[in-house]
DNA sequence: CTGTTAGCGCATTCAG
DNA sequence: CTGAATGCGCTAACAG
């Protein structure tokens, strides 16, 4: 770091203050001595220093989006969005990841409230089961967005997708083609996404007077053999489901990896749906249908929704909840469907 | 931002200064003291300000990784590895999209020249054919650490992959399985990863005495739809080639896709073979082969290179570069190959 | 329209 | 071992 605002004010004979008002294009400030200052300073490519500006001003222009992971489509479209609209408002975008572990997020969000950022962007962790480090964060005034696995029994902003009609939808696809026992495979008991999958499951059972067995419905973690066993031990058995569905994609493809070694055949004897954002569906199995979520557009709204809440300053603590909709895509077929 | 170090001074009726030193572990500070300090800190929550910090000490424990795309699982495992060491180190990740856009490289590398970030991690845009901008950067004493497209006319740290070995083990590969005609597709002339890629692929032709047909080398861009029609053009005809070599993931899916448009089977009339990481192998057509790099461990070590420098500073400009291995993985058949 | 002055919160001289 | 004083680079009163 070189040339600062004093050294330019030096090169043409005028306040610092002067130079920082050109620069920032006060009204008080004359359009010849701007055009004089711009240019010296493009000349001598002077680079203002944004620690002291968010020092001074108290903002940083900067976001952090905190994720459960990031090797998986629906949050790697996420960001795209998110880093879309951050760039187009000149806001700067940290990442961090949790793991999916509760004691990482912790970690991060008691970190975040030293200032760094501006707004956070969150998506829970699959074991986060207690809020208090986000009720923490929120009270010292930073907003925080919730965005796909929202929390809430927090009071604020949340961007998700329309996982009930979704969880339905998944289900009574797999009614219709002839599935009476169908399993229902969960990430964990915590998550909104998973709680309102699994109520769009039971509704479409009920719908279609179909018992529900809990012993259909399986609790999954982020260990991916272990989740391979629960679904070996589930499906290695005469009296094994004839539907799958599966409330996120590693667990839809965890579930086909075990059909394909344990020889079931897909879709003859077992069925699979799942939620995914793989965006390669033609090189998929053509029998495994997905449900599929608006990622990209989750994360713009998201940081539209953020960035929304740091520039109008007057805007008290809005609860909005934005529901966007998932598609089903049913292989085998071109038909799509939105719904609600 | 509430308590500061001059409150928490106040609460223990020390100075400023003291409590500073004892926040940072500093030898002049009794055991006693620094225990006082901070266990008050704790008490009152204190949380220090990272850009008063920052600006004090001309540095941010904060990198910027910049990068042509994300939903690429490729550049998401890369990431993967760079946030965990950083976060490890107690640095803050910053990231940058250009869309493989080169104008976006230039806006976000002259940024980056205002002190924002300590380091750089950099991953070339398609389009970028000239380097003025990195240059730049570099000259104001950023370090800037290259991965994957690396920019080999600037001297410095690489961390990048056996590319023209993968590129030579892939094509050997097709020509194995009996391809008489194989097509190259690229996805820029410019990109290192390409030329060493397609190097690899002469060679190997030469190898087996297999003519280099120029018409087979074909180039492609960021537009997906276009991208098909060359594709689509190069395979709907009499003399198509027999085997084809995606230099990129992209460019094998949309291969894959535009066989299943032509109806041409897979692997009987064409092979594919291409650059991906896909961690979802087993859901593949069994018949496209891939080339997998090692995605985690190169942003692991391109983190771990950059934060070196950043860490030892009597270290001068160090032009190390390393080279991991890539995998080839021959679809329908368990073996896997590493080479070199 | 422009200049002077006073900090933002912290780290680091320099004195004791 | 601790305290007083200075300034990182910038913005925002408060004057003129």
């Amino acid at each position: 770091m070189n040339v600062d605002i004093k050294m330019l004010a030096k090169h043409l004979r005028l306040s610092i203050s002067t130079v920082s008002r050109a620069l920032r294009d006060s009204y008080e400030i004359s359009a010849k001595t701007k055009q004089r200052v711009k240019e010296m300073a493009a000349q001598l490519n002077y680079q203002p220093n944004p620690y002291a500006s968010s020092l001074r001003k108290n903002k940083s222009k900067t976001i952090a989006v905190v994720i459960p992971e990031i090797t998986n489509n629906f949050f790697a479209l996420a960001i795209n969005g998110i880093e879309y609209i951050s760039q187009e408002k000149k806001y700067h975008v940290l990442i961090y990841l949790t793991h999916e572990s509760l004691l990482k997020e912790i970690e991060v969000a008691n970190h975040l409230q030293n200032g760094r950022v501006d707004g956070v962007l969150l998506s829970l962790s699959a074991e986060t089961n207690k809020y208090d480090h986000l009720v923490n964060l929120k009270a010292t005034g930073i907003p925080v967005v919730f965005f796909d696995r929202i929390c809430e029994s927090i009071p604020g902003s949340c961007i998700t997708t329309d996982d009930f009609e979704g969880g339905f939808a998944a289900t009574e696809h797999l009614i219709l083609c002839k599935c009476k026992k169908i399993a229902y495979l969960d990430l964990s008991r915590h998550l909104s996404i998973s709680s309102k999958r699994m109520q769009g499951y039971v509704a479409a059972l009920n719908k279609h007077n179909i018992h529900v067995d809990e012993r259909l419905i399986m609790q999954f973690s982020n260990d991916v053999s272990a989740n391979e066993e629960v679904i070996t031990d589930a499906l290695d058995s005469s009296d094994r489901p004839d539907g799958i569905f599966a409330s996120v994609e590693k667990l839809a493809i965890a579930s086909y990896n075990v059909c394909e070694k344990l020889k079931i055949n897909i879709p003859e004897q077992v069925k699979i749906i799942g939620f995914s954002n793989l965006e390669i569906s033609s090189l998929l199995n053509p029998s495994l249908s997905t449900i599929t979520q608006p990622a990209y557009e989750i994360g713009k709204q998201a940081a539209l929704q953020l960035l929304r809440y740091l520039e109008k300053k007057n805007m008290t603590d809005v609860h909005e909840t934005i529901i966007l909709k998932s598609t089903l895509i049913p292989r085998g077929s071109t038909k799509v469907t939105s719904f609600k």
